[in-house]
DNA sequence: AATTTAAGGTAACAAAGGTTACATAGGAAA
DNA sequence: TTTCCTATGTAACCTTTGTTACCTTAAATT
């Protein structure tokens, strides 16, 4: 676990901080697909995420869900970080994109550390920032755009995470994130295949030029 | 200005850090309208509000506004706060809904008040949490909710930010806070006043049962 | 091979919200 | 008082998005 702390972490955390989150994190191996966590569940632990990604997800009262954004290799989760102190329970949902490395740090750490570590003040900070210009993104995006631009800011923030120019996700999969309908998706969709950016196929799209 | 600290943030924080904000903090008064902060100007300072309110919006590319949320009393701004570490620029703007005082602190001592007080630290993190949960629920709503669902949330907000019933703005405001025009507001205030939960004037409006 | 299921294409229609245009009315200013 | 500006009311129309319904096709299952 310390080479992939180190890795991932090492040039931001001095070797003392290092050592103390190898001794009290554990390690995880999350397949895609899995749940780490849910609305309403009380937070255990605080994710570093060494390499993947996880899709953070928001939902309303109907069960409509909606995507936030995604973290990626150095990043946690900030929804966590204050669940911590007070037991709040979550607002989100955080489920893996993809095969996902990441270190469990029990919540009790993290406030010790912020007295003790410059680097991790820092890095909570900066955690936080990252967060709400994450969610001011997304919000600028539902709020000023239209379907048609955030189905390419979609493809193309899809297509960055999974390091490549296929989407692997189904018409229905992209409509549950946008919170739209798959009618409508496909209907984009094909206007932008016309268009000559993307091609269709069976359960994938391929991006030519976004 | 020790009245003002003791008052809005005596229970939370110990003498000593009073007394050092005291020392280094600027009193403030600005009246309604004046413009705290600005998009893409650098952070002077945090702010710690003693009364009133400021309203935080976010702007477009084509100069087209939406309100976020609003600062009252015991806030800080959170945007703020991580401008300091690295000096990036201000993501939104934040202007006095009414007449506010507040106290500005050097953007300098907050890792140190950080390493130094627990209390300052969970007062920060609290902060971005607050913070956080006030843009998902605005993002919900923008996301979830239809333009009456909205403007009927917006006037129950407004009306309680102001501590009565009569909201003084002009349906072209409203119309600007919501990203909306002003005949739909207009058009959805008229519903509203048939429906008998509000009274339509001229410059301002009357809240009966919401 | 025959059947079933999931994914995608498309038309027709509905609803929400935005746009343009113009009328009216309340106040302020001359 | 008369004029002028601003806020509001309202109709007509358009665009975007959502909904329903039905069809085709690829792939999985029997």
């Amino acid at each position: 676990m310390i080479q992939e702390l180190k890795q991932g972490y090492g040039h931001i955390f001095e070797e003392a901080l290092i050592n103390e989150i190898a001794q009290v994190g554990t390690f995880k191996e999350v397949s895609e697909g899995y749940k780490l966590m849910d609305i309403g569940e009380y937070v255990r632990g605080m994710p570093l995420l060494i390499s993947g990604a996880i899709k953070v997800l928001r939902e309303d009262k109907d069960g409509d869900e909606l995507l936030l954004y995604y973290l990626e290799k150095g990043d946690t989760c900030s929804m966590t970080l204050t669940c911590c102190m007070g037991d709040a329970k979550s607002e989100i949902r955080a489920i893996a994109e993809m095969d996902t490395k990441l270190i469990m740090v029990p919540v009790q750490k993290m406030d010790e550390w912020a007295a003790k570590y410059k680097s991790w003040r820092n890095f909570i900070f900066e955690s936080y920032h990252n967060r709400l210009n994450e969610l001011l993104n997304t919000l600028d995006s539902i709020a000023f755009d239209k379907m048609d631009m955030r189905l390419i800011s979609y493809l193309k923030e899809k297509a960055r995470i999974n390091e490549g120019n296929i989407i692997k996700n189904t018409h229905q999969e992209i409509a549950y994130d946008l919170h739209s309908s798959r009618v409508v998706i496909s209907r984009l969709l094909k206007k932008l295949e016309q268009m000559g950016k993307i091609e269709l196929h069976r359960n994938f799209i391929e991006i030519i030029a976004l």
